[in-house]
DNA sequence: TTCCTTACGCTACGACCCGTAGCGTAACTG
DNA sequence: CAGTTACGCTACGGGTCGTAGCGTAAGGAA
């Protein structure tokens, strides 16, 4: 979570599980209260009831420990089975925005997108932690429309992978850039809307 | 561009015109080399060759100052007619994965979007000064494709405005996510596989 | 238990940036 | 000319950063 992570048996005192939790709550806290720009080490170190020191020796700063104060809501993302393609592109759209709607997530994932441009092993605990945690609701979702026959299943592996990318790219970056650019709701009929253009393409959509 | 602009002759000295360009100028400079979040504006002062107090007449801070400076990269979006939908959709968002390619552009794009989940003022000023100059381009493409009788003309014109506004969110969200968050090129080969999964929807695309 | 090792809380520190006030000077208007 | 506004410069209090140093707490090993 915060460090490497060489569970060997180690000497000496251990690190307080307790305050590992308490740090993390304690920054999404005050990530509600201040945002992003306005959260510093030491209110977070205050709220959880430890010493600023604590929080250094745990993360390299403010960038990784956001990444992991937020990494456990993506933790709700999941996608049952609704029947049909339809309902499960619309229903995890929802489900994305939902989680957008939380001030936490909101004033935080694009910051921490922005230092990632600047850091490479930002960018690599991003995707761990957060990216690759969506990217398998793509792939689910994929699985059941084949087997449902809904989407063939493709032979080349490679074009597959890309093509998943792809689709992850156009779902996770709508619902985003609607919720966080636009500024507009995520609602039932933009869900709506967006899922049957993603099913039947700009000139499909239109005529039914 | 810096304040509220009541052109009426004004007394006194005016506001050098040169040290705004200056300042600007300066400002992408300081995105490139230190990124937003190590960006100060004692250093664009500095840059600019500018007193630090002379930034503060201007601009509330760092935010208001970012977007103006990063605003004039979004006029070089253009779209020339490319004779079909598919040729202008492509050629839209490769023009708008070469702006993100730029590193001022990069580092500051989600960090003012970032900032503006709490600051609703700098949210207007984005929507002013980037969302708008992007979304010209949506409404252009559809007329000509309409003229075309790739689309059909819309009866209803706020079911219009509403499909234009998804077809925007879609397109810049999948680029800035394929971008910033993937952190994978925007080629030509993306380009055109996410054409025509816009065009032919998920199905269709994976048919032809 | 006693030693060894590591984590913790606390304090203090230099370095840096913020945003503003105050001043004298520069530029333009009527 | 006088009046008005912008500019450069300096200085300041207030805040955050990230680290060092210390004594203490909590485990494992002999």
């Amino acid at each position: 979570m915060s460090d490497t992570d060489p569970r060997a048996t180690r000497t000496g005192r251990p690190r307080s599980i307790a305050a590992d939790a308490a740090i993390l709550e304690a920054t999404r806290a005050s990530l509600v209260d201040l945002g992003w720009s306005k959260l510093t080490m030491s209110d977070v170190a205050t709220r959880a009831g430890v010493a600023k020191t604590t929080l250094y020796r745990r993360w390299a700063g403010k960038n990784e420990l956001v990444v992991d104060a937020v990494a456990v809501l993506f933790d709700e993302l999941e996608l049952p089975d609704r029947g049909s393609l339809a309902a499960d592109v619309q229903g995890v759209v929802l489900q994305f925005a939902a989680l957008l709607e939380r001030p936490e997530a909101r004033t935080a994932l694009m910051a921490v997108v922005a230092e990632s441009t600047r850091d490479d092993s930002l960018r690599h605990r991003i995707r761990s932690a957060i990216v690759d945690r969506q990217k398998r609701l793509v792939l689910l979702g994929r699985e059941r429309a084949q087997a449902r026959g809904e989407l063939r299943y493709e032979d080349d592996a490679s074009a597959a992978a890309r093509n998943a990318d792809l689709i992850f790219d156009v779902i996770a970056g709508a619902v985003v850039h609607r919720t966080l650019v636009s500024a507009e709701p995520v609602d039932t009929e933009w869900a709506s809307g967006f899922t049957s253009l993603l099913l039947l393409g700009l000139a499909g959509a239109q005529a039914g």
